[in-house]
DNA sequence: ACCTGAACACCGTTCAAGT
DNA sequence: ACCTGAACACCGTTCAAGT
């Protein structure tokens, strides 16, 4: 006789989501999540593989939700930045597993695309996505280390990555191979 | 009676890299670091507080021995980001670490001073700290997507860090306020 | 002074048995 | 059809007892 389901795939996952940003990787064990959804551990494997997998999938809500705000933010590549690195310092923990483990291609294409829109806008489709994989390494070099605590040797982070985005910016609107180096300090 | 000993806290750390390289994170069981230098898991807490602290200590070897390659590349930029990406490719799973953790400030102060050294003589004392971050984060998140296998959009990779480095390292050579932009694609 | 077996708490996962 | 208790393997860590 059926039993009906006290919990769903979407709410696991949430509370994963969210025992991950509270506690670290370390807090999401399989006997946490099910006590936050209101169930027993072996209940979880109903819905979901084993816990990598459910850490995989918390990576993929992390990406469409990234997705979102991106899509949301215009094409502005400031302003795409700016939108990327706040979320990398609302939800680290999510952040920092999102671009730890290995994504879906193609959620990981939609993703790029609002950047790559905004690349193709300055540099041409030609080069948007070597210009897009530069903006995007220098943003999530940048937040990791602002996350870890790397940038420990002083100096204001908001001037420093305002610095980064101009150089960066910047540099797309320059053809480097014209540009005729200047003397140094 | 004083017993032998029979391993160092040298050795535990060295097999512990081994294993991490090997398999890692996951692999790194007290028992199978323990098994590696000849002894039983408690006796690695002789040495060790605890296994969070063995894996620091894995991360302050590595961030030496990247000091140790850094320091031996020479003065010149790109030669920096070539050593510090091959790095990463030789040695990912340490790599990883190393910037997942958060490392001794001095120990990465000692790692970030080559980079210091070479953004100097190019913008001067005064903008070294700023230019130094700019690279190391495009540079570090570049490594890290290209060992996660973000880059999946095709395209050459060796290119396309050829391309971020000429674009990055151009930026610093050149005074981005007086910068006229140029029209787009 | 270092090493070990035994023990404990905790975790992921499986499975037979319940409803 | 979903849920659970019981069980298993495995891990980190402690500690009394060996030498």
């Amino acid at each position: 006789m059926p039993t009906p389901e006290r919990t769903s795939l979407a709410e696991i996952v949430a509370q994963a989501a969210r025992l991950l940003e509270s506690g670290g990787p370390a807090a999401v064990t399989m006997q946490a999540v099910a006590a936050a959804v209101g169930v027993k551990a072996p209940s979880l494997y109903k819905r979901v593989r084993d816990r990598e997998a459910l850490l995989g999938l918390v990576g993929i809500s992390t990406a469409d939700e990234l997705t979102r705000r991106l899509t949301d933010a215009g094409g502005d590549l400031g302003e795409l930045l700016t939108v990327f690195r706040r979320f990398g310092q609302e939800r680290p923990e999510a952040f920092r597993l999102l671009f730890a483990s290995s994504i879906d291609p193609e959620r990981l294409a939609a993703t790029s695309e609002p950047v790559l829109r905004a690349t193709a806008a300055i540099v041409g489709s030609e080069r948007a996505l070597d210009a897009a994989r530069l903006l995007t390494s220098w943003a999530l070099g940048f937040i990791t280390m602002e996350l870890t605590g790397a940038f420990r040797l002083g100096g204001d982070l908001d001037e420093a990555f305002a610095y980064g985005m101009r150089h960066i910016v910047g540099s797309l609107t320059v053809d480097q191979d014209a540009v005729r180096p200047a003397q140094g300090s």
